[in-house]
DNA sequence: GGCGATATTGCAATCGATTGCAATAGTGTT
DNA sequence: AACACTATTGCAATCGATTGCAATATCGCC
């Protein structure tokens, strides 16, 4: 007879006693190996046995403790993911397009069946390995958004720990990295803004992120093969919020805006903000100052002027930092990679027509 | 001498041998179970013995096998949260603020000495009671978004999982549910635009969400208050997007625009959209139509004009659903509440000036 | 009819930590 | 000096599933 735990029993609704394979077992008729084996339709059980135990497993809507299968077989099957928040702004780098990483994250680890354990770098100021893979709870771990050097990443890479990062590559890391081209995308936002007529090219965002050092590295790369000489006065540090987009355009651009033609916003909301600022002094887009960001957030395409920027591909990006991961956790190594990125040209830029 | 695992070790970088319990007990010179009792602070336990073995422990970095622990203890200290998504356009109800939502809950899980295991409802078509609960990976579930009367909540109500929902209240559920007043914030926002001047108010929406039922019921409020009968075709169902937005406007509001004067829209994104088709015609926003939203995006404040909104208080949302929560699993009560909101007055709607 | 090969099944150890209960040592009292 | 208590510590069972190895059954074939 099973053991009565002692707890109190809701009456009226299902007593709801989880059974365990021992109970599947014995209601089979077999022992609880044959009855491990057969749910988990090893071959060499026999057919007719295999079948009979899953339909009573079934019927019964027996579920494995993951816990105890997990204590045996040493995996979790989890992957921690590790949102990186950024100390000052408090917000996610990668905030716009986080959600959509995350889903795609999420479908895939449930497809190659794994459970996905989500933390933020606000609280967790634990030590990771310690708490995701020292502790079991986690097989690998996935870190979104590098942000400025993180040493905690750093340190993972000498700790034996699987895990992948999603952020720019530097080359010089001693860990996967999986992430958008930035510098090219930045190159290619630029070289459209002279394209189409600009001469002097501002640069909204906070080099301190490796992401975005990369996306002024493309900012230059293109001034620079245009034969434009950059100038410091146009390179502003700038959050990651429409806010500091608005204030910093405001405070430090007008002071240029004689001969201002051009603003590359590191990302959609600096641009937001920066729309923002230039629309409320009646400076014309892209008439007068030609816009463009970098994300491709839900609202560019709806705000007015609707906003040219570039395009991740979050869906890949996704998909790759599971892939990687897996791999290198089932004894394959996992490598860095760039992905492609694309212009997307709307309003704020175009100036033909 | 322990167990070799017969695994093949890195060279140069640390064994990582992980350290059991046994370990530690065996480096203190004193049995698994003082070393377990002194670990955690068991005051039967003598304080120097407690101290030397918590010191040993430190030392060498232990970390107590959490899967072991929860297989003891019969506790996961993992909360699962299950995100629904609308199955025609894939995108989370609460896409804007999703993101806040899920910080807030992480950090008060972790607060509490949870970890959250995140899912989203596109893969898990498996019954989430035995996915998560039977099998032991969570001791409870947060559900956000309910979406159309999805009937794998109704169920779980009946399988005596505790569980959280964060939605609309019918009042008629066997189950709590967290979420803002949105009845009243759409009352706020119609009202405001009357207060404007407005007389013919469309409402963009999907009714068959419940959330946005709420607010459409709110909508409706606050026109009968002000003696304004609706007039159902001002009604337009429309998805949660600014896409969707942008096109019910075009295609069906442009024919009533002669007299159309107020739009109270279900989501900022669905007002932007409208904005866009707005704007496009040269439709002046507010003079001649104003517009108000739904969920303060962080871009409301950063188009032109300026959305009104109706903000709600994620922050105290996500403490609640988790307070609840834990207070369900630990033998208390979970009850339902309703979170007041607040109106944002922006340009999009403010016409005197 | 007997022997080896093959197909099935079960025994028992194991994963690592927690905890009820018993054992021991130490203190104070009369 | 003997007894009652208290403070500490350790023994051993337990959580539930998996798996190496041994045991048994079955079958084919000479």
């Amino acid at each position: 007879m099973s053991k009565n735990r002692g707890k109190v029993v809701i009456v009226g609704i299902k007593p709801a006693k989880t059974l365990t394979l021992s109970d599947i077992a014995r209601l089979a008729g077999v022992s609880e190996s044959t009855a491990s084996r057969a749910l988990r339709d090893n071959p060499v059980i026999n057919a007719q046995t295999r079948q009979k135990v899953q339909q009573i497993a079934a019927e019964h809507q027996f579920k494995v403790n993951a816990t105890a299968r997990s204590l045996r077989t040493q995996k979790s099957h989890t992957i921690a993911v590790i949102i990186l928040f950024d100390a000052k702004t408090q917000q996610a780098i990668t905030d716009p397009f986080l959600l959509d990483i995350l889903g795609v994250i999420a479908d895939e680890l449930t497809r190659q069946g794994y459970d996905m354990l989500l933390s933020t770098s606000k609280t967790t100021d634990k030590d990771w390995r310690s708490y995701y893979f020292d502790s079991k709870r986690a097989d690998g771990l996935i870190v979104i958004g590098q942000g400025e050097h993180d040493e905690r990443v750093e340190q993972l890479s000498h700790a034996g720990v699987p895990f992948v990062v999603w952020g720019a590559a530097s080359g010089a890391e001693h860990f996967p990295v999986i992430g958008s081209d930035n510098r090219q995308g930045a190159q290619l936002a630029v070289a459209h803004l002279i394209t189409q007529g600009c001469k002097r090219i501002a640069f909204l965002g906070d080099i301190r992120h490796s992401e975005i050092e990369m996306r002024y590295l493309g900012y230059q790369d293109a001034l620079q093969a245009a034969g434009i000489k950059p100038e410091p006065a146009l390179q502003l540090n700038t959050d990651f919020t429409a806010q500091d987009g608005y204030l910093q355009t405001q405070q430090e651009l007008f002071a240029e805006l004689g001969s201002l033609d051009g603003i590359f916003a590191a990302s959609d909301a600096i641009a937001m903000g920066a729309m923002k600022a230039l629309l409320e002094h009646n400076i014309k887009v892209p008439q007068q100052v030609a816009l463009v960001g970098f994300d491709d957030i839900a609202m560019s395409a709806y705000c007015t002027p609707s906003l040219t920027t570039v395009k991740q591909d979050t869906h890949a990006g996704g998909k790759l930092l599971v892939a990687q991961l897996l791999s290198h956790i089932n004894g394959g190594k996992a490598a860095s990679q760039l992905l492609p990125v694309k212009l997307i040209e709307r309003q704020s830029s175009l100036r033909r027509n």
